[in-house]
DNA sequence: CTGAAAGCGCTTACAG
DNA sequence: CTGAAAGCGCTTACAG
């Protein structure tokens, strides 16, 4: 095999330039200015010539800033999470990061070796959205003073600040736009709430905020994504209460996708029966007549959390979010129009 | 402030258990089985109480093997996208290696940053999803050694494997379904080609072999993604063409939901007006009743790449793939049913 | 089987 | 404004 050609180094670069491996490195980190114009200038080219660029590994080893942030997903398939991690990733390249990105597929297994490797990176922060309770990983980090962020769930005794949606005001929002729109009885339909500390506080909310409002309810779980259970829930529901207006409301996207399957099944008329669910999905449009949403601002909620750890890692180059939680934004449709 | 308390070093691993760095480092790399059992406990038991991790950015520098692979994604919303980066992470994992993602969102100007960037952190191999032409920034990989491997897009000039659909397999299988299914007109819905050799190679079969079936076949553009001009083409070509049965088939994903929308617009009938597309959206089989699609073998696809790179970066551990281009699946649905 | 030492490509006091 | 030198945490000949 013929020697590859390796990349230039610091050295090389100084070398042409008639100068030292100090005014380079100078050069390409925050003290240009230090330098005079012609040394500027002959560093310039001679990098432009060699192409060279400075290697980030040595630049993290000695420096001990890795100019990385890292991002651990629960399901990176779900659209929620894809519209997140597009927020994150802009927000990084903003502050002059780059952004690891470790899928776990839902598995903790998976996520623990992630968090390890992340580690081994040297990431400067983290933004988290779990799948389990890597309690011991986490406080790794944050013991060495790894700035963490929390994603849409709650990892049990971790310390860190939440980024996400407001989910009491979501489900209120929600309840109150069906008892509006005339429904009398709802049925909750949700993935199943342990590990997630978000479908726990809708559930919960769901629970209390229909009590308050004298609405008939029920739940229902969904049971590894088949749905049979919940098709004879839904039915059950809606035989049970045929004298009633009945609407469905869905704790997230998945949730949605596989109540709208059911609907179809059982041949239901979007909006007779009404249908509600939490994010919006580039295909609740399509549905006819429409299915209504809330929607949640991702981008936003993406680029909050990466201010948040910036906020941490340099203070100065980025204030503390006011907000953590937000507000989503109601997308009415005609599948909750009796 | 209090002072962070740092990660552990392998120096410190090495006087807790007693041993030389020499032997941390073996114990740690793929010469464990080199180590005496006594000494490789007592690097066990000292690491272990450390929570030591060896630093990935210092192996790098040293032995320059990040165990990093980049990934560039033209458009990381695109489902088709998010598919296919999610067979190249699990490929990744399987050999050992991490992942960088960057997202360029079709700008080629991001583009070129990012795999600047990606050089910079030394990965040892690059799946590219171009969106642009990034002559240069490639080139320099390889010149490097660098190995390359192309997704789904080819990029002019520049050498590498490219992993990706049978393009032409697709097309006739689309059309040979639509005259089986007895449609005698077709008109042709595709983003832009320029820039994707894949949109081009598409619409070039398409014109190819409707020709040569005798079919009556027209195509249109869509222009930036509101589907105004494609609304009068397709609405034109319908009126054109009432005494045939048409159909519209779908270059991509993106295109099969504009005219998806398209067909809600002008109120036509699934299946009277036949609809197909390529790309499997999760949503295809809700719209009743039920698009016809050509799914691709996305998690193969991105395995495959990643076979590639690994095929050249360590060639005991992977041979080459046999083959790179892929078949469609056909999901026939009622949207083809006259 | 084990270790001392050199060096990967940078940054950062320190000195002038 | 500029540079010589030490050192970041590892790996890898080399030696025993």
């Amino acid at each position: 095999m013929p020697p590859t050609p390796r990349r230039s180094t610091i050295l090389e670069v100084a070398r042409l330039a008639g100068a030292s491996k100090t005014s380079v490195s100078r050069y390409f980190g925050e003290e240009r200015d230090r330098l005079s114009p012609s040394l500027q200038a002959r560093i310039a080219h001679a990098a432009g010539t060699l192409g060279y660029q400075p290697n980030q590994m040595a630049r993290g080893l000695k420096g001990g800033r890795s100019k990385l942030l890292g991002m651990l997903v629960a399901d990176i398939r779900n659209p929620f999470s894809v519209a997140i991690t597009h927020g994150v990733e802009q927000a990084c390249r903003q502050y002059g990061y780059s952004l690891v990105v470790c899928n776990t597929d839902n598995d903790p297994e998976q996520e623990r070796q992630h968090l390890d490797l992340l580690g081994a990176y040297q990431v400067e922060g983290l933004v988290v959205n779990a799948s389990g309770s890597p309690e011991r990983q986490l406080h790794t980090f944050i013991s060495q003073g790894t700035p963490i962020v929390l994603l849409d769930r709650e990892v049990d005794h971790v310390e860190a600040e939440v980024v996400g949606l407001d989910n009491h005001l979501a489900i209120d929002m929600a309840l109150e736009h069906l008892v509006d729109q005339g429904y009398q009885a709802v049925l909750y339909v949700s993935e199943a709430p342990q590990q997630s500390s978000t479908r726990q506080k809708r559930l919960a909310r769901f629970n209390h905020t229909t009590e308050q409002l004298g609405l008939i309810h029920s739940s229902s779980l969904l049971a590894n994504s088949d749905g049979t259970a919940t098709l004879q829930a839904l039915s059950d529901f809606l035989a049970t209460h045929q004298q009633h207006a009945c609407a469905v409301l869905c704790g997230n996207g998945n949730a949605t996708l596989t109540v709208t399957r059911l609907f179809q099944q059982l041949d239901l008329s979007l909006g007779k029966i009404g249908l509600m669910g939490i994010d919006e999905l580039e295909w609740c449009a399509l549905i006819s007549p429409g299915i209504t949403t809330l929607a949640q601002p991702t981008d936003a909620m993406g680029k909050t959390a990466v201010q948040c750890l910036m906020h941490r890692i340099a203070p100065h180059a980025s204030s503390m979010p006011a907000a953590l939680s937000f507000s989503p934004t109601l997308i009415e449709r005609g599948s909750t129009q009796r």
